[in-house]
RNA sequence: UGGGGUAUCGCCAAGCGGUAAGGCACUAGUUUUUGGUACUGGUAUUCGGGGGUUCGAAUCCCUCUACCCCAUCCA
């Protein structure tokens, strides 16, 4: 299927092969306060299938740090969801309230080494303490409290000696870092509350910082997968983690952007609004995102991991099209289940011309569904078909019913129009028509052609039911607040009817309404008496069908020009830096400019030029590679000193190497810090620029490729790279990149 | 404003110095007793902008821009 990998899976495969564990294990941690969403599927799907993928295995942790707004109900929930999609946990469900005492003992440790204290310095003044974004904090004095007043407050915290807000415990990290996760993040906090699980045991909780990292390393998880937001987290994570020191393999974090479908809201708060003001019919309302509310509408869980599959996994923020949740279910459903006939807006047709009554076979499953089954259709003079079927004045296009176009009822007759009946308002309410007796479906000697097939319910023996149409549930593709709630979101048909077997021998629970969309028999709401569907999707409709033409897309806007900003100004002694490389040393401004700018670059540079005198070519490599890697690392990590990258230019200067080989001679030499000229000698890298070596392997490429010859012959100029990307991967890398190039243009330009 | 991220087609998304994958959407045609399905084509001279390095850049370097996250005793 994909066979390219996401982020993730390809971190996996690298720990794996570079033996890092043994076994790969992930966790889904949701918090059990709320209902879980199409997101949290995004997260099942990835946590479960990357064990899936790779023989691991992915734990279910109900993240219950928060006894006030946690509840067994949501537990349940989260639990079914993940059951619905059709994975299974390792184990027993787990939860972080199960390592409550081992996370105490950490915390204790961390007191021990002096890396926590308990901070007893009022809420609002801790906020203060805490600094701004660009400004540092500053630390509580409490944090010089002795190692042994700390674990007596930690004790009597947790015993339920004071009043929440009295004391937390907090990591002592620092309160000037950039990353304001780390400005001593708290550990513990006083709570009274009760826990669903533990009770009334403990009257201080863990935070999500200290609990989450040590809850996964407690487990053996080794790829923690969380949404973006987590980002800054991670820091701490891995600082409590090491801190602790603990016996590896530990767990590493990962993000990846959470779900977002543009006409839906995605967020706790905002479909608790909706549920709690009653906009919508509670937390299974199949106009939500939540699996309860999807499975309601008769999403399947098939359909919605192939969704998840499609929009893959990776870092940017993003937005997906809800029609691509919509091709997900159709095409999970269209291979599977009945078609029916239903008609929602009946208008009546007499066919006068017919007498009696008959049963008419009809199979379940179209031509191209290779599925067996069959019903039978009554017929009589009295049916009913969808008033959008006829129309008594078309417009261009119409392929259906008219006062002049016949139209055959689907399983049975054409028929045509005769009469049209009206209200004393000018409505229509019925339709008089003939049909043609040597027209029957599967027996058809007419030779009459018609242009569409349309459904239809006989009058007496056809069913009543109730037909929950649901649209989006905004108006806007963004929605901001309620204001942008789609009015018409839901549409009850009370009275539309149904051919009988649909209640009667009940074939399935999903169907097509044909030529209408997929159904799903309501699994609260559905009684005998009163059958209740709810749909789906409609099925995908042809352009000259669609109402409102989605306006063609306003084509190129003029492209907008970016300004730039301003460039901060250079220093005087960067400036002088700047003339010199340009003026003396002849440096191409752009290339001067990042030098002189950087000052662990100049200096390098400037000490290689002493060993070899060649500005231009030092400047390059010390600007693009060296700048590269000093991005990672400091200057004084580096393996290689200024003189081994001059000797490396020398050999680029002399054409021993190309600048190609230049850059591999270079990784080489920055991971081993091995003189370049030994690297060339025992990898064998100098460079081939001799014809006759060259030409039989340009031969052999241009004979095995005679499509892109005759593509490049055709004016494709870009597949020129194609043949000497070629050539240089059969000489590995070697061959002469400037021979081989004016090579190849000659051999081309013949014609054979 | 400091730090951490992200930018490839209308929407997702591969790509990791050598011919810009794929899916959705759109579009044209064939088949069709669903204006469905299936099938066959068409859709990025260009990767947020500008420079630089290189025989060769979406990929490396510099710089600018836009958006997201962080100052809960939430997770």
């Amino acid at each position: 299927m994909n066979k390219s990998k996401d982020f993730l899976r390809r971190k996996v495969e690298e720990d794996l092969k570079a033996g890092k564990y043994q076994e790969i294990i992930t966790r889904f941690p949701p918090e059990p306060n709320g209902f879980p969403h199409i997101g949290h599927a995004k997260s099942i799907s990835i946590n479960f299938g990357i064990a899936r993928d790779y023989q691991g295995r992915c734990n279910l942790r109900m993240d219950d740090t928060n006894p006030t707004t946690e509840d067994t109900q949501y537990v349940e929930a989260l639990k079914d969801a993940v059951q619905w999609l059709g994975f299974e946990w390792d184990k027993d469900v787990h939860y972080t309230s199960d390592y409550f005492f081992k996370l105490y003992a950490y915390a204790k440790e961390l007191i021990s080494m002096g890396k926590a204290y308990v901070d007893s310095l009022p809420e609002e003044q801790m906020r203060e303490y805490r600094g701004t974004v660009t400004q540092a904090g500053k630390r509580s004095k409490y944090a010089q409290r002795s190692v042994e007043e700390n674990l007596e407050l930690l004790e009597q915290m947790k015993n339920g000696k004071f009043q929440e807000g009295e004391h937390v415990l907090r990591a002592k990290i620092d309160m000037a870092s950039p990353n304001m996760k780390m400005r001593d993040p708290l550990l513990y906090r006083i709570k009274h509350s009760h826990h669903f699980r533990a009770g009334d045991e403990w009257s201080i909780y863990p935070m999500y910082d200290f609990a989450h990292c040590l809850s996964d390393y407690l487990e053996g998880v080794t790829h923690s997968i969380c949404t973006l937001e987590f980002e800054n987290n991670r820091e701490i994570y891995d600082w409590v983690l090491d801190t602790l020191k603990l016996e590896p393999p530990r767990p590493y974090q990962y993000e990846f952007a959470r779900l977002n479908i543009n006409y839906t809201v995605m967020s706790k708060r905002k479909l608790l609004e909706l549920v709690e003001k009653k906009l919508v019919n509670g937390w299974d309302d199949p106009r939500l995102p939540t699996i309860a509310g999807l499975r309601r509408r008769g999403y399947t869980p098939e359909s919605i991991l192939n969704f998840c599959e499609q929009i893959g996994v990776a870092k940017a923020n993003s937005v997906v099209d809800v029609a691509q949740l919509e091709f997900s279910i159709r095409s999970d459903l269209n291979p599977k289940v009945p078609r029916v006939m239903c008609v929602l807006d009946p208008l009546k047709v007499t066919i006068g011309n017919y007498d009696g009554k008959e049963e008419l076979e009809a199979s379940y499953y179209p031509h191209d569904v290779p599925k067996e089954g069959s019903r039978r259709l009554p017929f009589s003079k009295e049916i009913y078909i969808e008033r959008d079927d006829f129309m008594e004045n078309p417009t261009k296009g119409y392929f259906r019913l008219t006062p002049t176009q016949p139209v055959r009822l689907k399983h049975a007759y054409i028929i045509c129009c005769k009469e049209i009946i009206k209200d004393e308002h000018g409505n229509i309410v019925e339709i008089k028509a003939e049909y043609y007796p040597d027209s029957k479906s599967g027996e058809d000697t007419s030779g009459i052609k018609v242009k569409s097939a349309i459904q239809w319910v006989e009058a007496n023996e056809a069913k009543e039911i109730e037909v929950r149409l649901y649209d989006r549930l905004y108006i806007n593709e963004s929605p901001q607040n309620i204001d942008d709630l789609n009015p018409n979101s839901l549409k009850i048909v009370k009275n539309a009817l149904i051919e009988p077997a649909v209640i009667t021998q009940k074939p399935d629970v999903r169907f097509q309404f044909e030529r209408e969309g997929y159904f799903f028999a309501d699994p609260v709401d559905y009684t005998d008496k009163k059958p209740v569907f709810n749909k789906i999707v409609a099925l995908k409709e042809a352009s000259s069908q669609k109402k409102k033409t989605p306006q063609n897309r306003q084509k190129q806007e003029p492209k907008k020009v970016q300004i730039d900003g301003e460039v901060t100004p250079m220093t005087k002694e960067e400036e002088a830096k700047f003339e010199k490389y340009i003026n003396e040393l002849k440096l191409n401004p752009e290339v001067a400019n990042t030098l002189a700018r950087d000052k662990q670059l100049s200096s390098f540079y400037e000490e290689a030029l002493e060993s070899l005198f060649t500005p231009v070519g030092i400047a390059n490599i010390v600007t693009n590679d060296i700048a590269r890697e000093l991005k990672q690392k400091d200057i004084s990590a580096l393996k290689y000193t200024p003189k081994q990258v001059a000797k490396l230019i020398e050999m680029v200067d002399n054409e021993i190497i190309s600048t190609k080989i230049a850059k591999q001679v270079f990784e080489e030499m920055s991971k081993s810090g091995e003189e370049p000229r030994q690297i060339v000698d025992s990898k064998g890298l100098i460079q081939i620029s001799d014809p006759s070596v060259l030409l039989p392997i340009i031969e052999e490429i241009i004979v095995k490729n005679p499509d892109n010859v005759e593509k490049y012959r055709a004016g494709n100029n870009k597949l020129f790279g194609f043949f000497v990307g070629q050539v240089l991967k059969a000489t590995k890398g070697k061959g002469n990149p400037k021979v081989v190039n004016s090579l190849i243009e000659d051999r081309l330009n013949i014609i054979n």
